[in-house]
DNA sequence: GACTAGGTTCCATTATTTGAAACTTTAGTC
DNA sequence: GACTAAAGTTTCAAATAATGGAACCTAGTC
């Protein structure tokens, strides 16, 4: 019983998928060189496995420019985790509904390794863009969602999860120790609710809660954004019973479609 | 020299992706035994190589049930692809236009190992459902978009995908040979447009033109697709210069895109 | 309570990965 | 255009990690 990182340590395929984490990370595609300044590998090594993974779909490389990025068959994979293993298929129609009472941007999130994945997304007013929201990764500490989420994880998960956090002041708002925040998900967990109030950027807040099964895990959460010239925090907080009945409705939709009947362990 | 299917064959790492294939493909969470039955592998190794994927993220595995399904990881990476080796970002613009202008569904698809992956959606009129498009896998030798793309790969590339093509004969109008495909693909090379005459499914029949890049490589393909009472495929036939020149356009701004900075230090 | 099927671990064998170094190609410089 | 540095590719013996048959659990069944 190890564990200490829970990353890499897996042979060959934990390695191939760090450096698919990597090339996918890093903003635009990576020279080899690039890719072998970024790790740990040696060179042949790093060279056999970029190769492998150009092979089998998961990466892409230029021929022209000789650079690596993130392949197709990652987007055919994804669809169906997407499909199948997110929240957002049996969200849906909960998140139309609430988008449509309340002219404002909402997203559905999961917990990824003490990160947020934004899961889906609906924007104030526009068509919704597609990949834009699903996808996405944002910081845990300091985003509604986030704190959410954490504040109803178990505490060895949750104990697990705050080493991974970055506490990077975005904001003067921002919590920015393991202590605050340990501190500020208590009081979330007993209010039910939790507010990004500009931690993460300026101008922008934020009400989320957390979708809880029936036995009591975190499963995802939802949020409503908005911005300090629009709404008010005390406003925001007027969509509390809003927000926690939705939340209610898509984790019982969610356990519905898990199995008909089943409890904690 | 081997190189028989393309596929596994790269060590460990092919190995596991095809793992992480077979149960994103099927269609519900898969027991351990599930995943062995159609697996070629041996019970011990298969389980270390889930333990790894499960490790990793790329599956999840539930405690209750013990059955495996794709993990989120794979959405956050596929965010990533999506977003920068697809042509859907590109391509967004213009399909908005196009979409505004013909109140049709228009599909933007790219060529994955012989099938097509579709990487854009616009519905007739709905509000636009997320991965539903995006991350959706189709047949080449019997949709629009594949036909197009096919016809004008490389001959090289083309011979390696039409073995790939299950010619199955899903209405009366699909084609169902490699031979018939190529007659049709040189037809449509010559034309420099694709129908889909309800060979995937009755009633339902598209355009297709094909996105090639200034040195003529397929890049991916775009379709307007109805049904047969709506339109007739004469009346889709007139949409073939708007296709060519928002094919044109999309593929302008894609070799635009792709070289925006070049080396670093 | 014995049986069976699904799931997990062991461990000697073997194949695969490893990585320093040599080599080839490409891009940059004088 | 020859020279040089950097990037990219291949080699090969050593070492490590993957392999898989079989034994071992565990939970559900008759």
């Amino acid at each position: 019983m190890n564990d200490m990182g829970t990353r890499s340590g897996d042979g060959t395929v934990g390695k191939a998928l760090d450096v698919l984490d990597q090339v996918a990370r890093h903003g635009r595609p990576m020279r080899f060189a690039e890719v072998l300044a970024a790790s740990p590998l040696p060179k042949a090594t790093l060279y056999r496995l970029l190769q492998t993974l150009v092979n089998q779909g998961m990466l892409r490389l230029d021929a022209e420019t000789g650079a690596y990025s993130p392949g197709l068959r990652l987007v055919r994979l994804a669809h169906m985790a997407w499909a199948r293993s997110s929240l957002a298929p049996i969200a849906r129609p909960f998140l139309d509904e609430l988008s449509k009472d309340v002219c404002e941007t909402i997203h559905l999130a999961q917990l990824d390794r003490g990160q947020v994945l934004y899961v889906d997304k609906r924007n104030a007013r526009q068509p919704i863009e597609m990949f834009s929201g699903a996808g996405k990764v944002g910081p845990g500490y300091c985003t509604g969602v986030g704190k959410a989420m954490l504040a109803h994880l178990p505490d060895e998960e949750r104990a697990a999860a705050l080493p991974l956090q970055a506490f990077h002041a975005h904001t003067g708002h921002t919590i920015t120790s393991a202590e605050a925040l340990e501190a500020e998900l208590a009081e979330i967990r007993a209010a039910g609710i939790a507010f990004d109030r500009e931690e993460h950027e300026p101008g922008i807040i934020c009400i989320a809660a957390p979708i809880l099964s029936p036995g009591g895990r975190v499963m995802g959460a939802l949020s409503i954004t908005t911005s300090t010239d629009r709404r008010s925090l005390e406003d925001l907080a007027t969509l509390k019973p809003r927000m926690i009945a939705t939340a209610a409705r898509i984790a019982e939709a969610a356990s519905a479609w898990q199995f008909p009947d089943r409890t904690e362990t």
